[in-house]
DNA sequence: CGCAATGTTGATAACAATCAAGCTCGGTGG
DNA sequence: CCACCGAGCTTGATTGTTATCAACATTGCG
């Protein structure tokens, strides 16, 4: 839809810097992996040596998306994978009425588009919520490649089935909690992830809006506004437009029930 | 729990007569997929020939679940996957705070255990709802097979994004949409994982309780009750006790948006 | 600087939970 | 065989949480 176009990175993830040479919105990169600084988080993170070079040239594309751009839309045919380099995405469903639904929000090392090998179409878009990078991983050399290298159809399988187990976690999330505990859970979530990337568990920035956490969690923008307010009244979290920092997180935790 | 006794098939399950001949809880059985009525629903549908034997053999030996007893329980090793081949269950999670929550059911042909490849061990108990019969899939060897067999491998894949997004079009529902809404979408997709298998589509039985209804749907037992007669008052569906019958399965599927 | 998008806060209303009472059916024992 | 018992289910009355409607504040961008 739109042309990518140079910008700079709103926080310091730990990104080896793109260095594209190519004016077309899709770069074309010497095997990177080895090299890249989320190697250790994401779908590569099980390979070395040759497999990993093998892996690098299945992935060796970059893609830019700016700001509120589609990776893809719902209805696209499905034949690549996206690892996210960089920035944050949202996926998002909708239903016949007209009414988007938020069904996840995706961070730097996470795969984008597994849900769709099943039936070989898109059903949701994928949105950036800030101008981002992906690495492209076209899906067909993939399998292929998985048929060789042991670790990797391994990890895919994990890959795939954790996807599995996240969504059942926020089903009970969203089937049994209330408001409260929804959105103590979706901060402490966001924190773990954070957390895995090398960054601050306990200050860190929503990429999103408030509407945009009302829709994940099933909740209006209104009781998350209020929700956050509340909380902070009450001294667990500061809270300044994106901005959050802890300040009690195990009371969030109790909140919760566990984690 | 408790040991396996003689039971009826409570429903006319298309399925192949159980020849055990063993009286242990396990029975070995010579390779069965290429005679079980199943096969075209089930993990294996997509081989033939070799394939098909080689996957018999990992998959040759069924369990016995009777009634209310568990195929395993949260904390225990991940080691096998399994496919129901009759009756059904149900997967529960336990929160710290007590209370369960269901969050899927399982029919005939359909994996259960993917959730847990990843982890190691199971985050949740799968509980029989009736008598039911599985097959075990110990998964080291299926993974071993996948490296050498690409259709098998592909469906697992596909197995797993299937799986995907089905929890998703659950979050989108138990996010986002009404008591009314939710319990008629569940209505529906029972419809069509009973046609699947080649039953009515607008007759069947409820295996689970109310309780268990709403438990997965988030909702309470009394609002499912209260949903139930109200459908049937307004003439979409017939209910008595577990049995249910379309009377305007259009009106229903208006409700939901689309499907 | 002004406008549109985003966020906050308040008042009211609706939907579903909770509490409570009784019903139905299937199984079991007298 | 019948009576009883209990799990599962239905229905009613009331409460509470969250949605909805509405007004206004703030921020960032053109």
């Amino acid at each position: 839809m739109l042309q990518s176009i140079a910008y700079a990175q709103p926080q310091p993830i730990p990104l080896t810097p793109a260095r594209s040479r190519a004016a077309a919105p899709a770069a074309r990169a010497a095997s990177a992996c080895s090299s890249c600084s989320l190697r250790s988080v994401c779908l590569p993170q099980d390979l070395d040596g040759g497999d990993l070079d093998r892996f690098g040239q299945v992935a060796s594309q970059k893609r830019r998306i700016a700001r509120g751009a589609a990776l893809y839309r719902s209805g696209d045919v499905f034949d690549t994978l996206y690892a996210v380099r960089s920035g944050a995405f949202k996926s998002v469903g909708v239903s016949l009425h007209g009414d988007e639904k938020v069904t996840g929000f995706h961070l730097p090392g996470e795969i984008l588009g597994l849900d769709a090998i099943n039936g070989g179409r898109h059903d949701y878009d994928a949105v950036a919520l800030e101008d981002s990078e992906v690495c492209v991983i076209p899906y067909a050399p993939l399998e292929q490649l998985a048929l060789t290298v042991p670790p990797l159809q391994r990890h895919l399988f994990k890959a795939l089935s954790g996807d599995i187990s996240r969504d059942h976690g926020l089903m009970l999330l969203l089937g049994g909690m209330t408001a409260e505990q929804r959105l103590a859970a979706f901060l402490l979530s966001l924190s773990r992830r954070y957390r895995r990337l090398g960054f601050s568990a306990s200050s860190f920035v929503l990429r999103m809006t408030r509407e945009e956490i009302g829709s994940y969690l099933g909740l209006t923008l209104e009781t998350v506004s209020r929700l956050l307010s509340r909380f902070q009244h009450e001294g667990l979290i500061a809270v300044q437009q994106r901005d959050v920092e802890f300040r009690n997180a195990g009371r969030l935790m109790e909140m919760v029930g566990h984690w």
